[in-house]
DNA sequence: AATCAATGACAAGTATGCTTTCCATAAATG
DNA sequence: CATTTATGGAAAGCATACTTGTCATTGATT
């Protein structure tokens, strides 16, 4: 799976410990969602999506 | 995480074994979904929406 | 009545998601 | 130079997703 994350903080100036709070997950959860070391569960994508405002296919893709 | 499987499966005919086929996991894994003993993997999820020509908010919600 | 297809669920095992703790690097700031 | 902030990642442990195998129940068919 590819993620836009990086670019969906970067254009609200978030760090990646600005976005974990907002998701009430670890900093390193972020860190290996963006970098794609793993997949986020269903319900943490739902979350992410929330946080930014847009759809999960918005922000995620498989490849 | 509540889904519609059961309803998008009934407009198809198709059983549960169906869908596991065309999604590459296991009965069990359809039936406990379906059931929401638990919520699909992320890739899963995407995958689930493909056979149905969905998104995956047409399919999952957050109760 | 006997069989079969579909569904629901449990158990044990493997794989993946997420946590806390820790370390390293690089860029900005006092 | 010393410190802080942001980022990337490893290790160990717990939680959840998914597997195969098995069993029970129900409804339809023969």
């Amino acid at each position: 799976m590819n993620n836009r994350l990086k670019v969906l903080r970067a254009e609200r100036d978030w760090s990646q410990q600005d976005l974990a709070e907002r998701l009430e997950v670890s900093r390193q959860s972020v860190n290996a969602i963006e970098k794609g070391r793993y997949d986020p569960s269903l319900p943490l994508a739902f979350k992410i999506a929330d946080v930014f405002g847009l759809t999960i296919e918005d922000i995620f893709s498989r490849d």
